[in-house]
DNA sequence: ACGAATGTACTACAACTGTAGTACTACGAA
DNA sequence: TTCGTAGTACTACAGTTGTAGTACATTCGT
């Protein structure tokens, strides 16, 4: 009982290129390696192959599966966009922020990216996406 | 007119352990490797010559300056943290919420890492501090 | 003055990242 | 049936990071 758990368990980290390439799959739950390099060679003019190797990397890791379609590669993002968040933030907050997030949101106002209201309005707006998330 | 101004406009990102390294010079100005190394031994048990590698590495950056002491290397930083901060929170509010952080302030609320008010609060020790920081 | 200790410079090395080419295979069109 | 094409697998390669050893130089105590 090692491997699982710790990966269910342990941060991912993604760099901005990674989070590229997975955000696609965020979008669309699932999607031929065809289909994430055209969005990345719109997006950054990266090659086909390139696109592959980071999904091939990023498949080893775990972050994505693949399922085979004939002969082509349809991949699944096997992380979710708020587990990525929730551990990036963390660690952004823990390495940069003394570990507290209220910290990073004095920063934030500080650079007027935010105003008085925001956390109320974030509130309301969870409140009533997912009324009964404890 | 290149280098130069690259260097002062562009982005800082570093690694957790980088930071790390930084922090001490942000806490106290100036510090030798030997003064760096023992807090660096200490928090996570690198050794001396880790740390002196570190140190040069992020001096050829530009992230940090340095200064001889006889046979001391005395190094402190040329980036502040608040423009890591900057630099960092920009980045990531960039790839994981869409450039807009107040996806950021949300995703604190749902992580319960923030509370409402907490932005008021930020704010009144903000003008507190620096009353007149625009 | 000599040897131990201190401190820096240089080298090493594996893992991970960004980037992509090449080789090979299977499919579809003519 | 044959050839171009799409698609994957494998290899490559430079740069960065984490980690530290070794080689040298310098200095301080005795």
């Amino acid at each position: 009982m090692a491997k699982k758990i710790i990966a269910e368990t342990s941060d991912v980290a993604l760099s901005e290129l990674q989070i590229a390439v997975v955000r696609v799959l965020w979008q669309r739950g699932e999607a031929s390696v065809t289909d994430i390099a055209a969005v990345l060679a719109a997006e950054r003019g990266l090659a086909h192959t390139t696109v592959a190797t980071l999904l091939t990397r990023l498949e080893k890791r775990g972050v994505v599966g693949l399922r085979r379609e004939g002969r082509q590669l349809v991949y699944r993002a096997e992380v979710s966009e708020s587990r990525v968040r929730r551990s990036m933030v963390a660690d952004l907050v823990g390495s940069l922020f003394g570990g507290d997030a209220r910290e990073l949101v004095a920063h934030l106002v500080s650079e007027r990216e935010i105003a008085p209201g925001d956390i109320a309005r974030a509130r309301r707006r969870l409140r009533k996406n997912a009324p009964d998330a404890e």
